[in-house]
DNA sequence: CACAAAATCGAATCTGCATTAGAATTTTCC
DNA sequence: GGAAAATTCTAATGCAGATTCGATTTTGTG
């Protein structure tokens, strides 16, 4: 039974998340926060420190939650799925965790470089755990002999997470259903990886 | 031969274009814009009429400029180079030009969905015709068979677009030089495009 | 070289927004 | 049901940054 407060607390976190990744780290307002959670903006300071302290658990939370999203959807697959399966997996939950889920993954991918410095290093932590995880599917699948020996794993894995956080600038769902999109990107994985 | 004013004016848009690409449209201070241009922060309301006219400038130049520089390159290609040759020219000049010449290009590529929408037509007409000279490479290499039958080259194109533009993001010169970059996303799109 | 026009500057204004202070209200727990 | 604690509100405060206003300097030109 989550009390009032706590969920108040959750609304302004909500809140931020939305304006954030609307808006842009410098863009955000705390009276648009507050009217979006239904509250006057002082009460936020209840909540928080700062709107430097609000900022940063948003983006923290957005990376972290699309990890465990992404992880825990390559997990649940059965045990002999093949390395470049998992890796399809993961492109279809992040490209769906990040446009039909959460807020907070668009807001940390959009403002990740944009923010202050001071605030970067929570966040860039879980960023860089992110990286692992995928790095991880590649070097597994380049392990069972999956991916091309010549080819640049790095530089690929770079350029693909760069092609599903983009996406969030041009889909529209009323242009072309999601699943178009992630079968689209699965087949350029596909292609690009094996030989 | 350039008035001293016309020089002024430019290096205010360059300053502009310098700290729009690396803090976005609302961090952007006139102050420091002024600072980088060596200028009091007032002499900008002699070249521009305001704070946003200036920001529109910089992003219609960026998108205005990328388009010119990809286009030059492929026309400068020898007349019987094949279509997806000229894709190829054309990811090489898009990211050389965003990542080595210009902030213009970052810019307007970052700030596009993030400036008030009372600035965003020039720049998103500009974007436009940009988006007609990629559909237009992809359309004749269609036409002449060079892209297999059952690609959504639409689709393809918006993520190779997005790779293309988030290399930005995390690109650093010293970790890897760039015509490796370029190479791993050429190699991405042909062996995408062909059957 | 002088002088009008153009360009730039320093100081002042005005506004929007984060943050604080203190009062009022709601929740929690006995 | 009522008091203490927790939560939220209304009304300031203070500052940073865009814009304006004259005053001052620089540029182009006869």
């Amino acid at each position: 039974m989550a009390s009032k407060a706590e969920k108040t607390r959750k609304r302004i976190l909500d809140a931020a998340a939305s304006v954030l990744s609307q808006r842009g780290y410098a863009g955000m307002r705390l009276g648009e926060v507050a009217e979006v959670a239904g509250v006057q903006a002082p009460a936020i300071y209840y909540h928080f420190a700062s709107r430097d302290e609000l900022v940063e658990e948003v983006m923290w939370s957005g990376a972290h939650a699309v990890r465990l999203h992404v992880e825990d959807a390559v997990a649940a697959l059965p045990d002999d799925t093949g390395p470049l399966d998992r890796i399809m997996t993961a492109v279809d939950a992040h490209l769906r965790y990040e446009l039909e889920i959460s807020d907070y993954a668009t807001a940390s991918i959009r403002n990740a470089r944009h923010v202050p410095e001071a605030l970067r290093d929570r966040p860039a932590a879980e960023e860089s755990l992110y990286s692992r995880c995928w790095r991880d599917l590649f070097d597994d699948a380049k392990k069972e002999g999956t991916i091309r020996d010549d080819l640049d794993a790095t530089t690929f894995r770079m350029l693909l997470l760069g092609s599903l956080n983009w996406v969030v600038e041009w889909w529209r769902p009323e242009v072309r259903p999601l699943d178009e999109v992630i079968a689209v990107a699965q087949d350029m994985v596909r292609r690009t990886v094996t030989s």
